[in-house]
RNA sequence: CGGGAUGUAGCGUAGUCUGGUUAGCGCACCUGCUUUGGGAGCAGGGGGUCGGAGGUUCGAAUCCUCUCAUCCCGACCA
């Protein structure tokens, strides 16, 4: 058991900020609700950044950079998008000296200034469909603020595209949002239900959000990621208007899309234990770290430690890149360094010392379930592939069944209180209810509608809280 | 932004109520020796504007005012 950090079950936020500190992942800067991204971090964040780069490049998107100053009057443009965001916007008033004759905001989001460009560069259909992407940060001002999962300013990623039919852009929106779910499930691990928001969830703006909704290890539910239909919304406001085949002018149907710096906080909460950070192999920035351990220094320097540098060598060829690491702190003892790589989350721990050297093998240690196995030199370069793809499978299918076993389905609104005061968790739902309703149950339970999931777009049952015949399956729970 | 709590070395804390030597201790850090396969032992050592700013007082970590930050509970959101 680690001692320095607070066990979940006693208190889990201390849990994950514990977690975060003993990790070297962030730590908080001057300003209140910001945060740094220690290089611990921002590797985890780089490794997220090039499943999902390489996935919008596939997907035929490219990237751009748009400004970080918008006028303040760009925002007002749409009449919802200002109403959502107008209340957490940062504004630059002065500059160079001098008032500034018309505010800036710095970014909550791009659909103001892309759309602004896009009304520019788009004149006929046959510059449609425009798929940009940008990797940038944008400032919220929060209220309250957690490390990762909400702070002032985050790193993200907003896609935003323009198509000519309605059709082609909710395409463009369901195809970015299993883009999503697939990258989600396959490199992090995080078991993501995917579905519609209701109405009252929606972005402000668009006329119809989707979601990656996930189950955290304390029952919670967080948004991982969304992709918004926007309509013509933002076309009508920023006239992004194209020429049609048929010579008639028509107004643009645009999306966006974007994933942020949270996931990172999904991925402690879902996987993490009392010991420390758990990192699923595909998305971990060390997937292993080889341990030379020897008293005799001669032996150590002229067997070992170069030894360990061979198979450093040949695990990267064979994971093709800088995934296994040589630990050198040797003025630690063992048990610290086994400690120190613990917590900091590396899936596997491949130790070399004397032992090893005679036996031509390593000893090899999982994070997630601190099994330990012998493993000859010869076979390493089999054995370790195999095992992270274990590990990764594995830390997939328990988070997974944790969800299954805390999602609950109930009828009436007794049991609805019931289950979220007893067990909290999912619960899965008819609803049919309206924006007010929402309102009501959120004040009576402090759950929400978190979606409601594709899964069930086609079954239909008897609204829990309404009574209504035909409403849609939905997933409530209490959120972050 | 409302309610509650907390700020003393990198981390955890004693001291604060009842003002009075040089602000004490554990972990971590530095030096040396002995150690070394799941958080080592001994010896020596370095590190503090007591969150910050004012005030009261002969004297403030301690009392008063203001302020900043963090945590928890709400309202608002990736």
């Amino acid at each position: 058991m680690a001692k320095n950090i607070t066990p979940k079950e006693q208190d889990y936020s201390q849990w994950y900020l514990d977690v975060i500190k003993v990790g070297e992942l962030a730590d908080y800067a001057p300003v209140r609700g910001c945060m740094v991204i220690r290089p611990t971090g921002f590797a985890i964040w780089e490794m997220i950044q090039k499943y999902f780069d390489d996935a919008f490049k596939e997907t035929g998107h490219v990237n751009a950079s748009f400004p970080l100053l918008i006028p303040q009057s760009f925002l007002a443009k749409e009449a919802e998008h200002v109403e959502g965001f107008a209340p957490e916007c940062a504004v630059v008033t002065h500059a160079g000296g001098e008032e500034l004759e018309e505010p800036l905001i710095i970014r909550p989001t791009s659909e103001t200034v892309i759309g602004h460009m896009y009304s520019k560069w788009i004149q006929s259909w046959r510059d449609l469909p425009i798929l940009i992407n940008q990797w940038c940060s944008v400032v919220r001002w929060e209220k309250r603020p957690r490390l990762f999962l909400r702070t002032s300013e985050f790193l993200w990623q907003e896609g935003h595209t323009a198509h000519a039919t309605k059709e082609e852009a909710i395409e463009e929106a369901e195809t970015m949002l299993e883009v999503y779910r697939r990258i989600m499930v396959d490199y992090l691990a995080l078991p993501v239900v995917i579905g519609e928001k209701t109405e009252g969830e929606r972005f402000p703006g668009a006329d119809n959000t989707y979601t990656c909704e996930t189950m955290m290890s304390d029952k919670k539910a967080l948004q991982a990621g969304t992709s918004h239909y926007l309509g013509q919304n933002f076309a009508k406001a920023f006239e992004i208007q194209f020429q049609d085949k048929d010579g008639e002018m028509r107004f643009a149907y645009t999306t966006s899309w974007g994933v942020s710096a949270r996931m990172i906080g999904a991925l402690i909460m879902t996987h993490s234990d009392n010991d420390g950070l758990v990192i699923p192999p595909r998305i971990a920035p060390t997937k292993a770290v080889i341990i030379p351990i020897s008293t005799n220094e001669s032996k150590l320097n002229d067997e070992i430690i170069p030894k360990a540098h061979e198979l450093k060598a040949l695990l990267n060829k064979v994971l093709g890149g800088r995934y296994v690491q040589v630990d050198t702190q040797f003025h630690m003892r063992p048990g610290d360094r086994f400690f120190y790589h613990l917590q900091k989350g590396v899936p596997v721990r491949l130790e070399l010392g004397e032992k090893e050297l005679e036996g031509q093998k390593l000893r090899v240690v999982r994070r997630d379930t601190g099994e330990k196995t012998d493993v000859l030199w010869s076979d390493i370069e089999t054995a370790l592939p195999k095992l992270l793809e274990d590990i990764q499978n594995s830390l997939l299918e328990r988070a997974h069944n944790f969800r299954i076993e805390n999602t609950h389905k109930v009828a009436t609104l007794d049991e609805f209180k019931k289950v979220i005061e007893e067990q909290g968790g999912f619960i899965e739902v008819y609803f049919a209810g309206t924006k007010e309703d929402e309102k009501a149950i959120k004040d009576l339970t402090g759950a929400t509608s978190r979606c409601y999931p594709l899964e069930y777009e086609n079954e239909r049952g008897k609204c829990f809280y309404t009574g209504k015949e035909g409403a849609r399956k939905s997933i409530f729970a209490k959120a972050y």
